[in-house]
DNA sequence: TTGTAAGCGTTATCAC
DNA sequence: GTGATAACGCTTACAA
């Protein structure tokens, strides 16, 4: 009582061979390597396969030819935009190869990631695209010994046996942090992404700490709190922040996300930005430009290192070349929300 | 020179059943039907199963089982929110009874779509969410003649033999234009996502008209706009509409992301929303709250029509139903961008 | 150029 | 409760 639905039955291989009256073989180089055909004999199968509305079973395929062109990402969250464009960007490279992306959300949980993964080796993945490097070890023993090619992005490690495309979260961080100094802040607050198992998150509060320290001020006495990934906690966060303790002139936060939460928080409670508190962001993703005041952020170029981190993995994929790291700039996206310290 | 990387060999079913000393198909049974199996064998096996680091090859499984556990989506982007509440209210509800989704994004092309839904059945997909039901026929036939399960969702209509979960956007669109037309409005534009092969964008603007209509206004009158689906082509459009022709009073989006851009644009241009010009969208997704003035729209329940489509659909796989319509009632989010007309 | 046939890794139907 | 074994639909040497 558990099959309904799918009795009617698709049209296989064998019927199209019996339809076009040739063998199985020669239906597969048809549709494989369509060279190898004559002229004529390929007509008379294309028709049959028209005909009979033929779709190859991806499964048995797969079994076959233990090559499906098919590749995986993993990232944490769809629900906001901070992917989307470099997933897209990774998507469009695999197309034009008429290769097939399989994308899962592992909602920054890192158990529900490693399942994620392993489903997608189960179904036969050619390659993976993951983000940063901060997981167990387990699992780069698991896709070593599958032989399944690896990029990690959005960060630079030193995983071995794995490629990288990505930028260098701390120095773009630091970079910013020093702007914000150089503007006479010094009553510092940050507002982070969950750190565990995230290193990108970590590695943009060290910049700020770097940068605090270089100027001659306790990276201690950097406010931190730390939240998940949303316009309502980083409104809440901000929240925190302006209600107790002594207030920051700068809320420095994780990612864009949360920056345009402080924005909108800080509006509701009447504090001006940048007047009374300077705001900056990460990532420049799109929502940075439409609240108001636009945040001053961090650009990263997202569907270059999509593009980059496609190009990556199929060399490794197809040209069996060995991993690589591919080191991408960023740069300061200068906007209103980021003043001079009252 | 074609499978390198993939030469480690993955460990399978008769590895396992080896190295626990059964048949492959009492590993089998441990996995799918542990119930059949005595206690202590199940232990050998799994224990088998954990040094080897087996996971069932997907492909196979398909193969034997005529049955995936795996659900297609697709969807006409993934790089605005829209969709993205809702196809995670679909994909929750999905795993939670251990099956997978697997997403993919047409791009507002019908082609693409079509290419995407035939990708999505050959990988064995045991049912299909698809959004609208505004598509080549065939693609209906295609489905039907392989039983497979559809349910369209964000727009009811009478497709015969699949289910609808989805809601009365020409509805929606109207009573939200009577609110602007009980504000005094008269002179109204309206800018359009591309309306071909997209029901839902046409109801909404058939909306407009029926309201316009029964306000005794000329629908030909309302100044029409179709473009695609961004921020910018937002921007572009509402400039266009105030600098040619008679300026409305009072300009309609088709949905949130091209009301964002509206908004934009008359700051830009020094216009005030709304005392100028009221702006309105549809949707109801977090970037309409997120703008400033925060976007008058048509609040639409995504995620409870995510879960109520997951669950239709798994009515018809798991449980042989035949195809249903839900229709979910939306309402109207007052914010500030829509005001009494100047 | 085309056909034959041996897998590919599972599940499921039988016996035992 | 467990083990053979025949599918499942396709690819790919190897032959013809």
């Amino acid at each position: 009582m558990n099959n309904q639905g799918r009795t009617a039955g698709l049209p296989t291989l064998e019927d199209v061979a019996r339809q076009a009256g040739v063998s199985t073989a020669t239906v597969s180089r048809c549709l494989n390597n369509p060279g190898q055909v004559t002229e004529t004999t390929r007509a008379r199968v294309m028709e049959a396969v028209e005909k009979l509305r033929y779709t190859p079973n991806f499964g048995a395929r797969a079994l076959a030819a233990r090559r499906t062109n098919t590749y995986g990402a993993v990232i944490p969250t769809m629900e906001n935009a901070i992917f989307a464009r470099g997933v897209q960007a990774f998507q469009d490279a695999l197309a034009s190869i008429d290769s097939t992306l399989l994308v899962a959300s592992s909602n920054y949980e890192a158990s529900v990631e490693e399942s994620q993964i392993r489903n997608l080796v189960a179904r036969g993945a050619d390659g993976l695209l993951l983000i940063g490097a901060d997981r167990d070890p387990a699992i780069y023993d698991f896709l070593a010994e599958r032989g399944i090619p690896v990029v990690l992005a959005w960060a630079i490690g030193n995983q071995p046996g794995v490629s990288f495309v990505g930028f260098d979260n701390e120095a773009a961080s630091r970079k910013l942090a020093e702007k914000a100094l150089s503007l006479g802040h010094r009553r510092i607050a940050y507002i982070s992404a969950q750190s565990t198992h995230n290193d990108r998150a970590r590695a943009r509060v060290d910049g700020v700490r770097a940068a605090m320290k270089a100027a001659g001020l306790d990276p201690r006495s950097l406010r931190l709190v730390e939240t998940h990934y949303s316009i309502k906690r980083g409104k809440a966060a901000f929240h925190v922040l302006m209600e107790t303790g002594e207030r920051p002139s700068l809320v420095m936060c994780g990612n864009d996300v949360l920056a345009v939460g402080a924005v909108m928080a800080a509006r509701e409670m009447g504090i001006d930005v940048p007047g009374d508190v300077s705001i900056t962001g990460f990532d420049d993703i799109e929502i940075a430009t439409v609240v108001s005041p636009p945040i001053t952020t961090v650009h990263v170029p997202h569907r270059k290192m999509g593009n980059l981190a496609a190009q990556a993995l199929l060399r490794q994929t197809l040209e069996g070349r060995p991993p690589e790291t591919i080191c991408l700039e960023t740069e300061i996206a200068e906007r209103a929300s980021l003043g001079p310290a009252g």
